[in-house]
This record gives structure tokens, sequence and C-alpha cells, in this order.
DNA sequence: CTGAAAGCGCTTACAG
DNA sequence: CTGAAAGCGCTTACAG
């Protein structure tokens, strides 16, 4: 429709009555200005609908204003709750983000964010995919670059996702209803997520074991990824006189995986099965029975690290930690176990 | 890591021996250079690993390379997939893409996609969430906006999504397999694909009706959301006599509700009812029974949509449409039928 | 506290 | 077929 060129801020210099240079200094906050002239600039930016011409301040400052996102084939629903998430934050910081998805190996991927990170275009990086810990960085000479689903020793992530406090809750109710013997579905090792709860189901089990009257029995841990069918096939794997059980799995995928292999056993879920899964999938409130299953909140978590990541390429310090994006859904496939309270 | 300061095409003239201007032209592909010197400065450019800053470029060219694709709340790991085959497409064609995400009425919604269009930031939209027809255009003065889940009359989006033939085919095979109830659970109707799915099977049940022997009988049209809840509201509500019934519901999400609201009323499947769903989630394969469901290649469908954006905003022919996207997988929720051969 | 001037890296008439 | 020069819209020393 508008067909008019854009006003530049020469345009607006004219209007306000000052020098292009000043305009510069009222809007990015640089100069020291007087408050009244700095109020008729912002009048005059204003009225004619002045919005700078990000190239060419980028061209100058040589700064892109652009992030890169990292996104990956796996979980692309969970991804994409992060990524609205994530360009909110952006967007609240001035920056822009561009999605780039990639496949492959670990290494695969890792090369690829290192090419992205190096290229000049962005001034950061954020991946929701797992990269090998040597291409995260909290900035100094390169652009930093973060993982939004995993962690390392030097704590360049957002944590949240990783944190897996709720399956001690979870082992805790099902304990405390009664289960004795155990089972955990993993979800693929690459990702923190999956090894904090791998871990933390292996730990828990171990103490609550040592410090209850009848001992706890772990079946061990199976699967190793995110797919349905790997917990399927871990499920259709086990002996004959395997339940009763109380198998968790890393997320609701596994977790279908699970419910559908016990009914292809006739084995009953929760009579000879319980079942928990994580994410609270869509789906997972309307599988015969229902799951119980962990809610995450993705998008409030991709929020968080996309700060984190404007927080480092600032040179701030890291924004507070978020109240606990995680929360138990209890439904049906834990019978009748409940958290104690 | 590489403190060392991009390379600029001036860098990459001196080494060719050749000015700025030269090698602007070969890289541009836009004035006409001798075979030999066009080589050399390929070659010199390719030495030092020069890459064009976009900045610049966009500054000087008043493009910015830069497209946005928006998307919403709903179906994120299909949009995700899209978004994975729109990146690809972009790339391919040298454009960036920007991913924004809304939400809100579909009035809010193409308030926003307006403001992105007319902002002079992007110079073309594609989106993934319905808007008003009013705010598609396929270029001329304003920037080309896309749609890739509606079409209209002047055919401005792929239709591949919105192609509803196979709802036939299954019907088809229904009705040979002796089924004569049917019941179809629509998607919410502001998405071409939902309307296309509902046209069709009212359509096809009206013409297969005439040309059969045994009348046909539809229980009509319930939904009209994307949500298994109203999938299940819309079983629940059905009378008690309503088995055996063949029910098509509009995604696999909206089937899941069918499968639940099934068991709650102890009616089986594929007994009582059969039911189709579609888009292929990743869980269909798992219920119980598993869904018959119509794959959707979502990446494909997203790389052509925006084959089509960039053809747009560059005047060119859009390109060939791609062989269907869309292929039925049978599976357990229809018991033995199979497509007529 | 404010302005004149240079320059970021590119493209594109224009002249040869 | 090639080069010298201007200019896209901004920011930032520098001088006042």
């Amino acid at each position: 429709m508008s067909t008019a060129v854009p006003p530049t801020s020469r345009d607006v210099a004219r209007l306000a009555g000052v020098s292009q240079a000043t305009v510069s200094y009222v809007l990015t906050g640089k100069g020291s200005i007087s408050p009244s002239t700095r109020e008729r600039v912002l009048r005059a930016a204003e009225s004619i609908g002045y919005r700078p011409n990000l190239a060419a301040r980028s061209m100058r400052t040589r700064r892109s204003g652009r992030l890169a996102v990292i996104t990956g084939v796996a979980a692309v629903g969970n991804q994409m709750r992060m990524l609205t998430g994530a360009s909110r934050a952006a967007t609240e910081a001035g920056y822009a983000i561009e999605t780039s998805s990639v496949d492959g190996s670990v290494a695969d991927r890792t090369e690829r964010v290192l090419e992205l990170a190096a290229g000049g275009q962005y001034e950061g990086v954020l991946t929701f995919v797992p990269v090998l810990p040597g291409a995260l960085s909290d900035g100094g000479d390169s652009p930093p670059v973060l993982a939004a689903t995993a962690f390392d020793e030097q704590m360049r992530s957002s944590g949240e996702l990783a944190e897996a406090d709720l399956m001690e809750v979870l082992l805790q109710a099902l304990v405390a209803a009664g289960h004795r013997r155990f089972l955990h579905v993993a979800g693929s090792q690459e990702f923190a997520s999956a090894r904090a709860r791998r871990d933390t189901y292996v730990a828990c089990l171990e103490r609550l074991g040592a410090g209850s009257r009848e001992p706890l029995e772990s079946l061990g841990v199976v699967g190793g990824e995110w797919s349905a069918e790997s917990a399927r096939q871990a499920i259709l794997a086990l002996p004959d006189d395997a339940p009763p059980v109380a198998v968790l799995a890393a997320n609701d995928m596994l977790a279908i995986g699970v419910l559908r292999a016990a009914a292809e056993r006739g084995w009953t879920v929760p009579g000879d099965l319980v079942v928990t899964g994580w994410d609270n999938a869509a789906f997972g409130a309307y599988t015969m029975p229902s799951l119980t299953t962990v809610d995450v909140d993705f998008q409030a978590a991709g929020h968080h690290a996309m700060r984190q990541l404007v927080a480092a390429l600032r040179g701030e310090a890291p924004p507070p930690r978020e109240a606990s994006l995680q929360r138990i859904v209890w439904r049906e496939s834990t019978g009748a176990a409940r958290p104690p309270d």
C-alpha cells in the first residue's frame, strides 16, 4: 500500500530542529542530551512514525541485532513452544531471531552451530538441540552460544528443562502407594534432560530403598531414544513375571509406547503396570488410561533461555532463576497414587 | 575465536586486481563481465572466504533479504515441520527467515500480519495460521503475503495442505467394507484444511449414497475445533444407538478424543465404531487401537509454500505443484477396511 | 549539551 | 568490458 519512503533520522532531526547526531544520541541513549531536546526529538520521531533502519545501524555498529536459534527434528512441538517464548524474549530485548533447523549426528549439529556462531551474522546462538559442550561459550571474543536443553559444568544453559527433581516426587508417591518394583524407560542420553531423569531415577531408588523397610527393586534402565517404538520394544522384552511394576518413562511419547506394549502383552494399566510420562503432551489426557505426567512450561523455558543469552552477550549478570517450570499432573495411569503431603 | 575482521569486497577486488564495482557485478550477476575476470574474482573471493555483508547490501538495495513466517499456538508440531521445510527453501533462494508467533482471534492475527508486511523489514510474509483473506496479496506494490494453510479464490497459497481428496478414498473404502453410517468430527473452520475435509465429507457422502444400493446415513458434522476434548464431548453427546458408525475425524488429536470417549461409553473400536484421523501424528501408531490416518509431508508443504512466496516476490511464475504430499496409512482403528484397488 | 563530518560495505548509474 | 564516485541511513569520535 504505502509506496512512501520511510522517514529517516535526518527527517526527524529536521522536524525537531536539531542535528542528526542529536537524534541518534537520543535514540540510542548514549550521549547526554537535555531533557527538553530529548523530548522534542522523541515527539518528532513519534509524529512521523520513525523507525530506525536496522541495516544501516547494523552496518555502522557492526552489530546485526540478530540471534540464531537452532532447532532439530525431534520433539518438534516442544521446541515450537520454546521458540515462541524465546522469540518474545528476543523482541523484548530488541533482537530479531532467525531459526535454523539441523539434524544429523551430534558432531554434525555441533559443526553447524560453530559455523553459525563464526559467520558474523549473529550476535548469539541458542540451541534447542544438544551439541558438544565444547561448542558452548558464554561470549568473550566470539558470540555466545547457549543451549536450552543441555547444561554443563559452567552452567551455560537454562537448567530448568534438565531439572528432574520431580522424578523423586513421582517415585516417593509410588512407593507410598505400595509399589516396590520399578523400571525406567530412558530418553536419548544426548539430552541433558534425559540424563537428569535417568540419574535421578537411579539415585532416588537407591536412597529410598535404603530407608524403607521393604526392599525396592529396579528392573533397570531401558530404552535410550525418544521414540514410542523403543519404549514398546523395551516392554515387549520384559520377562513374563515382570509385573507388578511401576514404569517411569522419560517422556509421554515413550509412555504411550509402554501403554501400547502393555496392552499387547495383556497387562493391565494401572493394574499390572503403572506408568508415568513427562512433558504433558496433548494426547496424554486421552490415552486409555490417561497418563500421569510432568507438565513443563516450554514457553517460559524458551523465554528464560533467551534472556540468558541476551544477558551473556551484553555481559550482564544472568537473569534470576524462574520459579519451577514443572508440575506433576496425576492421572489414571498411576491408579490411586498421589503425592505425599 | 576469530577476532579477524571479515574480508570485504574491496579486499576481493584488490586481490583479483579489479575494481570493487567489478566484484559486485560478478557476485550479483548484473553487469557483463568477461569470463576470465569473472573466474579470477570468484577465485579470489573463495580464497579469502569472502561473504557479502548483508546489512550493507540491504541498505544499498533497500531490500532486506528477509522473509517473515507467522506461526501460531495450535498444531505446533506440524508447524515446526513446515518451518523446517520453509527455512530450507528460503536459504536455497538466498533469503533468511524470521519467525513470529501470534495468537488471539483471526482479526488479531490478521492485524499482526499486516503490520509485519507494512513494516518494511520483510520482503514477504508466509503465514502458517489462518488470517482474513484480505490480508493476502501476491505482491505488487507491497510485499507478498501468502498463507500455507489456507487458500482463496486467487490461489495465493500452497493448496496441498487443504487438499481433502483422500477423505473420499477413506469413505469409499469404508463403504466397501460395509459401513453405512458416518460421522465427521470437524476441525476449526478457520483452517482451509478443516473446511476442505468437512466439505469433501459432506459432498462425497451424498454422491456415494446416491450411487449405492443401500442408503448411506450421516449422523452429521460435529466438533469444530482442534482439541481432543471437543471430539470427546461430541462422541459423549451421541445417542446410545449411534453405533455401528464410522467416525472420520479431521485430525489425529480429534481422533484420540473419539477413541477415549468410545472407551468411556463402553463402545469398542473397531467393533462398534471405526475411527480415522489425519496428519499421522507420532502417537497414532501407539494408541489402542492404532489410528488409521492420512500422512502429510509437512516439511515438503512448507518448502513448497516458501517457494511460492519467493516466486511471487520475484514476479516469477509459481513453482509447479508437487506430487501429492498425502497418503493414507491404514491401521487397526478401521478394522479390515482397505482401499479399493 | 550540540553539530559537522567521516565512514561502515555495498551497488549502481555514469563515463570511458 | 571495466573503473571512479556517489550515496543508502546510521553512529561516533571530535571540536566547539
